[in-house]
DNA sequence: GTTCCTGCAAAAGCTTTGCAGAAGA
DNA sequence: TCTTCTGCAAAGCTTTTGCAGGAAC
């Protein structure tokens, strides 16, 4: 039986990227953690891990794994790169209140729109925001 | 009859937002410039009429104009915050060749999730990416 | 006369780049 | 051994902020 790391690495691999250990734990970390996090926040979460992890490795990574299509860039806000793993179509909702991202289901393939045809599409994104339920109840 | 600026004036005045020189050139720049530009372009494009403007007064400018609703934030792209006068629903493209974006129309209401049941949706946004028309033929 | 806006300069914040040494294959 | 990655520091860019003078009402 492989272990966890064994599949990244041969994830990896398949997409023409060297391993290193700082790329396993920074897949590992976002494969696990759902959570859409910045680059900042990746760096802060490996801090124990990975003590001397720095910001460009960090940034680079991340980089690398997006133009080969490992993890897709959330440009949500200005200023705040988020990444995540999951490549499934789905949308994204941001609490104007807390800040926290969620995913949800969305059909991609309803878009049809005449002024598109003869584009080539290669990313499709949607995103909400607002406020989310849970900071609705807390008001009450 | 009204002169256009007095059409906008009131609509600063609707919006509570001061009405001066400065606004209402680059409020009227963007009614006539449905070209989704960002801070920059918008500076650089008004330069021959307003040789004084500054990047502060541009910026500041355009914040309270998303503050008021009189504008939208398109934040397709990181670093690159693009605006529009277009408040109706509707979609964007962007070439990744050649940088134009694209509006398509879109109809937000098919979208239903019962994962966002309970939220309280302010704004929806899509946006694809791949290249344009004219670009694959100009491939050809 | 007040209030708010403008514009200059400086600061802030995130991301990228250059380079020497280290790690991976 | 050769290539590529890491990490430090510095640079790059867009956006924001502070503040004095000026415009709008």
């Amino acid at each position: 039986m492989k272990s966890a790391n064994e599949n990244l690495s041969d994830i990896l691999a398949n997409k023409g990227l060297k391993s290193s250990h700082q790329r396993l734990k920074i897949l590992e970390y976002l494969a696990n953690n759902p959570c859409h996090p910045t680059a900042d926040k990746i760096l802060h979460e490996m801090k124990n891990e990975l003590p001397t992890l720095s910001k460009s490795t960090v940034y680079k990574t991340l980089n690398s794994f997006v133009e080969a299509n490992l993890l897709r860039e959330l440009t949500i806000e200005d200023r705040e790169i988020r990444y995540e793993y999951n490549l499934e179509d789905h949308g994204h909702f941001k609490c104007e209140e807390c800040g926290e991202v969620y995913d949800f289901k969305i059909n991609f393939d309803i878009f049809h729109s005449k002024e598109l045809e003869g584009f080539k599409v290669n990313d499709k994104n949607i995103y909400f925001k607002g406020v989310c339920k849970s900071c609705l109840s807390n008001k009450n």
